[in-house]
DNA sequence: CATCTAATTTGTAATGATTATCATCTAGGA
DNA sequence: TCCTAGATGATAATCATTACAAATTAGATG
């Protein structure tokens, strides 16, 4: 018996979400690829395990997924969204050229000052974006 | 003679774009709002004035004012893309409620330490998207 | 001022991402 | 085993945006 399977089928239980198929192998590509995966490329990662399975679960699952906690959806400039299984507070690099993208972390919240017009605003959340080019992209451009 | 509207050609002018009634109108609609207009809300907004625009032209003119770096475009989560009068360096809160935006400002850029995987990645420019509940609503539903 | 041309406008079609709908199916509890 | 709330999947609908092409026009030139 495959000890990754297990896993992903603990993980939906523990969240409370019914353990189907679909389910199981959505959430195993994410344990697998763990990167910023969207939709379509979730649809076709397990294409070849399920060929009949429809874009539409796709949606619904991450939905849930995501609604449980065990995946976080971010939206990066005007692209899909992307699903994450990386769900403790952090941040992103994107690469202008490719469009890779890496996770960094940021041990002391940088202090926001707020415009008078926004005093009393109660900040719950933060997320940075650095856009940029990545070590690949500079090597092949730089050569 | 309407001094602001002179200010618009002359903007669009300085700029190196062609003056028309619609980019006209377009910027003057920005200037006079001055906040995150969408699309959509620039159409509605000059339909009194241009009852014959067509939404194409608010793309189109959109697109070039943020080519010469008269406005700037943000996207802020999943919603339509929004065009921004300030193109100085800056931030952004978000109403998790009611979605108005603010700016603001960090004088002193965080420190991002990268993984090892992102050693090398070359920072262009970053963005902080902040959420939260904006002292409006707070007051709504604290009361 | 008259003419010319490339840029602009506009209506419409096409695209891409996402949500809505609903008939069918099934996981999991009784 | 049965039952039912919840899940799936095919499809239609929606929303934001881009593509296209014919008609119009800003602004340069003489
Ligand atoms: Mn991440
Ligand atoms: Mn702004
Ligand atoms: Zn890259
Ligand atoms: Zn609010």
């Amino acid at each position: 018996m495959d000890p990754g399977k297990l896993n992903v089928v603990a993980m939906l239980k523990q969240a409370g979400l019914r353990v189907t198929p679909q389910r199981e192998a959505i959430l195993q590509y994410l344990v697998d690829t763990g990167g910023h995966a969207t939709v379509e490329e979730i649809y076709q990662g397990v294409q070849p395990c399920f060929p009949h399975m429809s874009v539409s679960t796709v949606y619904n699952t991450v939905k849930h997924l995501a609604q449980v906690g065990l995946i976080k959806e971010i939206h990066v400039g005007d692209g899909p969204s992307r699903f994450d299984m990386n769900v403790r507070p952090h941040h992103h690099l994107i690469c202008r050229k490719c469009g890779i993208l890496f996770d960094f972390y940021i041990d002391e919240p940088p202090r926001f000052h707020l415009p008078p017009e926004a005093q009393g605003f109660q900040i719950e959340d933060y997320h940075v974006e650095v856009q940029g080019i990545c070590p690949a992209c500079r090597a092949a451009s730089g050569e």
